[in-house]
DNA sequence: TTGACATTAAAACGATCGTTTGATACAAAC
DNA sequence: GTTTGTATCAAACGATCGTTTTAATGTCAA
């Protein structure tokens, strides 16, 4: 199987592309041509190497979303695990880590981010691959590993909805950049960054939290 | 001015569909054609009563983005008022109360909120409306009422930062609605949703104003 | 009734869309 | 050297896009 021939590098500079520009206009503002064009080879290449324009969008999640996902997903069990015992506060920090500084470039990030909010505006097939393969078992671990340690009574409707609200947070302070530096002035720079790592962690944490305080009192 | 003659039923009607599908579809994936037809309306009536596509997608904000925004934050006015002092508590429960249950109704509210992220994601000039008449203004008021109710030493920046992520977590939840019952199997029907009430206030209080309580104690 | 104006209607415009075709280039297999 | 299969290419396909045009309506003022 592997490559017979060299022309894998035309299909990868295709899938490069296609992400780019699918993440940053939605998938009926980008044409074949425009994807064609970038990725510097001939119109037809699209549906010789994807069968259609569909197909190449879920071969993006498929060979470039998915991936991703899991390369974060190991990022932040590993922080996780350097802190120690998994309290709300641990958990918090590794996510915000992971997810806003972690192991993606900017620009990985953003594009990474935008495919998902398109997902979840609008789901299409792509979605239930992404909801398969990342978002449940993501989710189910996280609620086994954060139920001991969350106040008791708390129940399972809660304790999902904790977490959703941070990946909001997430989500939104990732995909919104440029109108949020647009509303309130603020570059999107290294020392902003920072700090809004910063606040999420302390915002979802006190959410998180709450009654962690109250017990070590 | 008025109306010298009966032509502002097809206009209303305009407005109403292209909403409609702009928000479940976004902007280019919606054809002029698909709007004519699902207002009644021939296809050149798009040009004629509001110049081109373009035009009529601004004016969807212009007349009726705008108004239902301003609905919107007068509902969550009175709702503070009537609570008397601006606490960090009273706050965080008119918003999530005038965002989420308010005086819209369910398809109204997505709607919006669908609008209002497609602009987050890619600002166009519909953005720049919406952040001069809309968001820079309510967002000043809420700084301006929270201020000195928060903890003090708390900059002007993570102030911002704990306005916008309440209203992150109010976005999602409202446009992510499908994904999220894909996801979680929950239903959005009403003793959900006072759920999720519940839930946003409480996590949006603990992230505002986790120092209120210990001044409290 | 006539003229002016506002609105709707059908048809066509050129441009661009996703996709298909058929020819060509090229490398490995025989 | 011929064959075989893979990949790329220019060109064209029919369909649909946003927009324009031109004619046909309907409505009120004169």
């Amino acid at each position: 199987m592997a490559q017979k021939h060299k022309s894998d590098v035309t299909k990868e500079h295709l899938l490069n592309e296609a992400e780019g520009l699918f993440a940053q206009k939605g998938y009926d503002a980008v044409s074949v041509r425009e994807i064609t064009k970038a990725a510097n080879c001939n119109l037809a290449a699209v549906n010789y190497h994807f069968g259609n324009k569909q197909n190449l969008y879920l071969e993006v999640f498929r060979a470039r979303w998915v991936p991703r996902a899991r390369l974060l997903q190991e990022h932040f069990r590993k922080s996780l695990a350097a802190q120690g015992s998994p309290s709300p506060t641990a958990v918090a920090k590794a996510l915000a880590e992971a997810f806003l500084v972690g192991p993606l470039s900017d620009k990985e990030r953003h594009r990474h981010h935008q495919l998902m909010v398109r997902e979840l505006g609008q789901p299409t097939e792509a979605f239930e691959l992404v909801a398969d393969q990342v978002m449940r078992p993501f989710f189910k671990g996280l609620a086994d590993m954060l139920r001991p340690v969350m106040p008791e009574g708390l129940g399972e409707e809660r304790l999902m909805l904790n977490i959703l609200s941070i990946f909001a947070m997430v989500l939104y302070f990732n995909f919104a950049r440029v109108a949020v530096t647009r509303i309130t002035g603020y570059e999107y720079d290294t020392a902003f960054k920072a700090r809004l790592v910063e606040h999420i962690v302390e915002f979802s944490l006190k959410g998180l939290g709450g009654a962690e305080k109250e017990e070590l009192r």
